[in-house]
DNA sequence: GTCTATATTCAGATAGAC
DNA sequence: GTCTATCTGAATATAGAC
């Protein structure tokens, strides 16, 4: 039985196909990059994985930079879209619940910091990308506490530009410290930052 | 005339320049890494600036990841010892001076961004040398607030493990991000934290 | 301690068949 | 859309002369 939109329009020929590979590759090179780490990873090494060719991958993605960076806008627009990372003006944090589903994707973290990392050089594909995903994970966060904030569950006398920019920042470099010493309780510093910055004990 | 220890014993044949090179080599390589980026960096491209060859480099270091890391290294031992960045305890924490010098050096923060990221991979060189340097930091900076928590400058009720751990994620994460967008204000963040965790404004 | 020259390895990318 | 086959380039590392 091939797939048809809601519309009913048929969604198989070059699309159906196309998509599932696509998703496949992305999955794929998470996976790959969790076993292997980032650095050492080839294209090669990702089409072994996914039973194709280096040519195959790249016909999807150009470049494997891209392919890099697809894998984590995929993530994001996953997280974006997940029920279970949605958060509560009373509960914890978003920032909170995505750095607890973030530990539990093996490779995901280490992409992400090794990415952002490359990004650094204004040359990198990720370079834009993380300009601009910074400054809407900086709006977002700050929005969230101005609503806390209003709802009596942050500090009203704390910067809320502020408060998120030190969020992220800790976010960030818990990540990057995390990938190297996985002890490292990346949650439970981060929820103590919160608690600190809004002055409220966090529930759970 | 030939340079001598205290002693009086002689210091030439292979010591006396071996040790300029390498100094002139670990410099070099910093600055070609804030002109070039660290990823787009060779061996031949930091041989070619100090008019030395690729196998030279190597004689001295072994390996290009492990002469990257002795960049670090000794930007460290250099900044141990150096009078402009020891703290008062009524005064600005050696974070944030730290801080304020490392984003003075091109290069420096690329390097350490990138080097902390590759670390993420446990066979990398660097991976020990980040697993010890964050300890000992995270345990001198918990240090440097059970000092001031008793000299009456940080709130004596604050977890100094806590807020250390905090205060070093934070700067470990402003950096990547400044990395990519230097107009980040990577040292008033960092004090801004510094006065919401200690209850105290700092001086200057 | 430094050089020249070379070995080795391996990567990303492309052309064209199916 | 995917494969086979190949190109091209670049990088690290090594061997051995000076």
């Amino acid at each position: 039985m091939t797939a048809t939109s809601a519309q009913g329009v048929k969604r198989r020929g070059p699309y159906a196909r196309g998509r599932q590979s696509r998703e496949l590759i992305l999955d794929t090179a998470l996976e790959v990059i969790g076993r292997e780490g980032y650095t050492s990873v080839s294209l090669r090494h990702i089409a072994a994985a996914t039973d194709m060719t280096q040519a195959g991958l790249l016909h999807h993605f150009g470049t494997k930079e891209q392919l890099f960076l697809a894998v984590l806008e995929a993530r994001d627009e996953a997280n974006a879209n997940d029920p279970a990372l949605s958060a509560r003006l009373d509960g914890a944090p978003r920032t909170v619940l995505f750095a607890r589903h973030s530990v539990t994707v093996p490779g995901l973290v280490h992409l992400f910091v090794s990415l952002q990392a490359a990004a650094g050089d204004p040359n990198h594909p990720a370079h834009e990308f993380f300009l601009r995903r910074d400054a809407d994970v900086r709006a977002r966060v700050a929005r969230d506490i101005r609503e806390r904030q209003s709802a009596g569950y942050f500090d009203p006398d704390v910067d809320a530009d502020d408060a998120a920019r030190m969020i992220m920042a800790v976010s960030d470099g818990l990540q990057a410290e995390w990938a190297i010493d996985p002890t490292i309780d990346f949650v439970g510093v981060l929820s103590r930052l919160w608690e600190k910055l809004s002055g409220r004990p966090l529930p759970e």
